[in-house]
DNA sequence: GCGCAAAGTATTTTT
DNA sequence: TACTTTGCGC
């Protein structure tokens, strides 16, 4: 195998496009070029090694990376088309996608719900019969992680180390219990699932093997045991070898709280033997100051994989350190720098981006930023289909696909208001669980007449038959067998539920109207799917189908935000991202290191460090040309000020060291890197650690 | 059953 | 500070 330089690629980059004899790992460093990579690979493999689109599946960490991913490989083939029989999404989608076609061996109807995390608290909140928040969102923590895990209820209980535990066992178990009744799954489901199913089904997994045969996973490091495994069950088999590629890099791991796991990249090498590991280090992105900060601070981490970045790009200008007195202060002065810096150097706005710890950082930001009149997107907020008016459209969606969801039945027929009230709900409920059906069912089940009033008992009839009566045109197929009536089923529905007189009727004229041009929006957005037209995979997909898609969704895509305009993110949603010139604000004890739950376990306390670390890795590594970090002396936490200290990880990144002396010339060989980065592992710091 | 007003409370990251 | 929950009156 020849891994001389090809495609502009490097050697290590080549290396890993070519190679296709078996499972390999790709350690790509910040800014390395693995994206290039994965593309790259993919159409090497369609054009000149003959694999059918088909069977290629890349999977990435969120809709937007696979949305992107999806283009740039349709740039690549001489075919572009051809990048729309490719399978490239979140592991999420995927598992949609096998759950739909094998929902029947699961005892599932394929026109399951997707709960989304709103929905799984309130019903942790019944289960648990407590309004305390702190600890709703524990027991949701426990049973997310249980899932993600492959624990079954059973097993937590038996492991439960304190009441606490077995408390959210048992409530887990219920959880799960109800949620089928629902007909539903959550997040975590849509992935474990499909790995009881592979691992109980080698039938269906012998389909879906010969589906998919090559599978390149991106963001590697932030996958979970659950992820894993499901890729485990998907690459081996058959008889076959293994075929895939994983992507990642340790240092940049930042979802553990989610559950992902490290270890899944040295698992990698136990389960896989002859893996072949390549690494990506030299750096297309950043100057040498950058890189040398990052290096210097993601030094202090104990190390899985010895890796070194380097660059060839000159030293750069210095990085700049920012002490403000207070977070309104940071962010005018930041909104000013950048300003003066965009006429100076008549750079676009969108060179710009300012990083942050927490979508709550966000809102003074925005502030400075219309003032001095400085045009601005945010990626990382609150997410479209989180939004109030979208989630109350989604539930008429969801009850249309899917009757026995009682969630979805609740928000809608109270949402506009038709005279059925809280009272009436709980009669209703409570004859459904005497009775085990759906809450829909219950309204025309014999006996219920007793319970309610003609007066009750008239709006439950009418809602439920109107949707009946648009479910049956929902699911006929359309004229000229397209989804073409989607449209007409959206456009009923929208009509006959008044949903803007609604708007208008409760809120104030500018927010009825806002809300009221996203409901527009979201309804264009299903339609334009609807037909078949627009959506990536280019399958046909009614409204019901699309209503389990949106569930994944965080962005409207093709809505497009002004494309000169600064970008603001938390540092979590900049992963992958790259922008001229940073301004990461808030670095301060507290923020970035987040202090966490202050009753948490003394163990995980230095691997929580260890995460906010590598976010601050993450955060400096999206830099190419200029970073500035500013921190504040005091700042707003609810009403009052409260005093703030200058981050540990300023004092990491080793300023003052690597700028003092004006060594302009200085070029630092990777070589002399590593050893200098020897030397601070050994030096103080580690000792916290073993 | 519903809407309004006052008081209380929470602040990490996301598929 | 902003948003949510609770309580009360219609």
């Amino acid at each position: 195998m020849s891994n001389a330089p090809q495609f502009g690629l490097n050697g290590p980059q080549s290396e890993a496009v070519l190679y296709l004899d078996g499972p390999a790992l790709v350690l790509a460093g910040a800014g390395s070029g693995k994206t290039r990579v994965i593309t790259q690979k993919i159409t090497y493999m369609i054009e000149d090694r003959g694999y059918d689109p088909r069977t290629i599946a890349a999977l990435t960490f969120t809709n937007k990376a696979a949305l992107e991913m999806q283009e740039r490989v349709a740039k690549l083939l001489k075919q572009p088309r051809q990048a729309k029989l490719l399978t490239v999404s979140t592991f999420h989608s995927l598992g949609v996608k096998i759950l739909r076609q094998e929902a029947n061996h699961l005892g599932l109807k394929d026109r399951f719900s997707i709960m989304d995390s709103d929905d799984c608290y309130s019903l942790v909140q019944d289960l648990a019969i407590t309004t305390d928040k702190q600890l709703i969102r524990r027991i949701q923590n426990d049973i997310s992680l249980w899932k993600n895990g492959l624990v079954t209820p059973e097993l937590a209980l038996r492991n439960a180390k304190d009441e606490d535990e077995a408390q959210s066992a048992r409530i887990y178990a219920s959880y799960v219990a109800t949620l089928s009744s629902y007909q539903a799954v959550d997040f975590d489901d849509l992935i474990r699932l499909p790995v009881e199913l592979f691992r109980d089904n080698e039938t269906v997994r012998d389909k879906w093997q010969r589906r998919l045969r090559y599978l390149l996973v991106d963001e590697y490091q932030d996958t979970n045991t659950c992820q894993y495994e499901l890729l485990k069950l998907m690459v081996t088999g058959l008889g076959k070898k293994p075929m895939f590629t994983a992507v990642g890099d340790d240092d940049q791991a930042i979802y553990a709280w989610r559950g992902a796991s490290v270890e899944n990249l040295a698992n990698l090498q136990v389960d896989f033997p002859d893996l072949k590991l390549i690494k990506l280090e030299q750096n297309y992105r950043s100057t040498t100051r950058i890189l040398q900060a990052a290096n210097a601070v993601i030094a202090n981490n104990p190390k899985l994989f010895e890796k070194a970045l380097w660059s060839e790009h000159g030293l750069g200008e210095p990085i700049k350190v920012h002490a403000m007195p207070n977070d309104e202060q940071e962010a005018e002065q930041v909104a000013i720098m950048i300003s003066a810096d965009h006429f100076e150097r008549k750079n676009k706005w969108s060179d710009y981006a300012i990083l942050y710890r927490g979508n709550h950082q966000a809102r003074v930001i925005e502030q400075a930023l219309r003032n001095q009149r400085i045009p601005y997107t945010i990626s990382g907020g609150q997410s479209f289909f989180d939004k109030a008016e979208i989630k109350d459209i989604i539930a008429y969606l969801r009850l249309l696909a899917n009757q026995d969801d009682d969630p979805a039945f609740i928000r809608a027929v109270t949402t506009p208001r038709r005279g059925i009230g809280q009272s009436t709900l709980e009669v209703l409920g409570a004859f459904s669980g005497q009775w085990q059906c759906s809450l829909f069912e219950a309204v025309f089940k014999g006996g219920i007449e007793a319970k309610l009033t003609d007066r009750q008992l008239g709006p439950l009839r009418d809602f439920c038959n109107f949707i009946n009566d648009l479910e049956s045109r929902a699911s006929r197929p359309g004229p000229a067998g397209s989804g073409d009536n989607a449209a007409q089923v959206l456009d009923d529905l929208m009509e006959a539920i008044h949903y803007e007189h609604y708007l208008y009727d409760t809120l104030e004229e500018r927010a009825a109207q806002s809300r009221w041009q996203n409901v527009l929006d979201f309804v264009q957005w299903l339609k334009d799917r609807g037909r078949g037209g627009k959506d990536r995979d280019g399958e046909e997909k009614n409204v019901l189908e699309l209503t389990q898609m949106v569930a994944l969704m965080s962005m409207l895509e093709g809505k497009d935000e002004d494309p000169d305009a600064i970008r603001m993110s938390t540092l979590h949603a900049s992963k992958g991202l790259e922008y001229p010139h940073v301004f990461l604000v808030g670095v301060e004890e507290g923020i970035l290191p987040h202090k966490g739950d202050p009753d948490a376990p003394v163990e995980t306390l230095a691997q929580r460090i260890e995460e906010e670390r590598r976010l601050m890795y993450v955060g400096i590594t999206r830099a190419k040309r200029t970073l500035q970090l500013t921190w504040c002396k005091k700042r707003k936490r609810g009403g009052e000020h409260v005093h703030c200290d200058v981050s540990r990880f300023i004092a990491e990144m080793q300023l003052d060291v690597g700028d003092a002396p004006p060594k302009e010339t200085e070029v630092i060989s990777p070589r002399e890197r590593l050893a200098r980065m020897k030397e601070l592992l050994a030096t103080p710091k580690t000792k916290e650690i073993t």
